[in-house]
DNA sequence: GTGGTCTAGACCACC
DNA sequence: GTGGTCTAGACCACC
């Protein structure tokens, strides 16, 4: 896990978004414990109260669940889960899309250009 | 121009980002002059100096040119004013791969949903 | 640390000055942590954000890092900090000559002049 | 002439500088007149306010005069004149010093180094 | 009017 | 406490 501390972005909402993406890929799955506070914030080089917030945060949009004494743990609702993949690649694709278009670029222009850096890619790959 | 107070991202990183679009999309051209400081502060409705550090920063990239008493220019450097666009894409195009492919998404399902995307936008409009 | 408060140079710009010589004769070293923006300004007698200004001039240039919520560093990079002295001569070196050229010495003269002086100097001291 | 535009030194003061290398070298000798104010100002690309401010300042060290409906003129009081050159010197040599001391550079290395620049400059214009 | 510097002070994220 | 952003407003050099 990669934090940016220069960035503008807040520590506790890279939290988030990293671990959105471990569900995403369902590297975390329904029931799964999370890391404890004290854990993840030795894991991640910050204060405890900064994984609170993160953990908190998550708690309010249902994705986890905190049980005192226990830990914290992602949600069962197996509809939430699977949301937050959809939810994520949504809010990525219209993102790019509108940044794109920004710039003055047309739909085919788009694609065209993905398609090249995805095949750039695969070359290096290889 | 549309500036969202409630991100995370500060005010002047936004207006430099609007500045590059402009540029990106030759609404600004080399040598074209930029809103005195104060018209732009007035514009956005934000204190001058908040304008000043956004334009100071496009300064330091060489992306304008400041001139005591008269204002602030877009660079006469074809050469860099060029590259604002195709910066900004690449920048878009990376980051939206590694978003994608962060939360699982090959590159063959990126263009799907890309196309898939686009294809219905075009719908919408006719 | 004496600022000049009459001079035409800007104060931001005498504390990077009065930075770099430290960093120059190795009284601040790589990892070495500067005054808190806030400690510095008080020392300074000025207001915070002209020491901001100067610290984050000093980031663009690689010469320091700052971590929030943590403080200012020296830069670990043993290059860019040997770099400061040597660079720092050779502009003072090369202003020299050209002002000495200006007002119509040569090579032969400067010289004479500086040694002169020196000797001047070194007399004075015993 | 060459002014530089985006320095913290006021074009007057760069102005009054100018003028006083002329002097030095010569160039301008006692009883000389001075471009008037509005030629300069159109040579040097500024308006002839800024000229007038340099003017007289230089009126004031007593280096110029003013004869109204007639010009400025250079000082005929040769002790004046001679004395440009002479603390123009001086004070180049004691800011060189200066500095290169505040770096951390003692006598000996000061005149190695201004010798080794002579040397390569010599040798770059054969 | 235009940009540049600076102050005083608020509020925020993080430690 | 530490750095980062922002406001309101003063004063300066230059146009």
């Amino acid at each position: 896990m990669q934090l940016s501390f220069d960035e503008t972005q807040p520590i506790y909402e890279q939290i988030i978004h990293y671990l959105k993406k471990q569900i995403a890929r369902r590297e975390l799955g329904p029931g799964d414990r999370l890391p404890s506070q004290r854990r993840m914030a030795r894991r991640v080089g910050v204060n405890p109260n900064t994984i609170q917030r993160a953990y908190r945060e998550l708690e309010i949009t249902e994705l986890v669940e905190t049980r005192r004494g226990k830990g914290t743990f992602i949600s069962q609702d197996e509809q939430i889960i699977r949301g937050v993949r959809r939810d994520m690649a949504r809010e990525a694709i219209q993102g790019f899309i509108s940044e794109m278009q920004s710039i003055g670029f047309s739909g085919e222009e788009m694609l065209d250009k993905l398609k090249n850096e995805l095949k750039v890619r695969e070359g290096n790959e290889r």
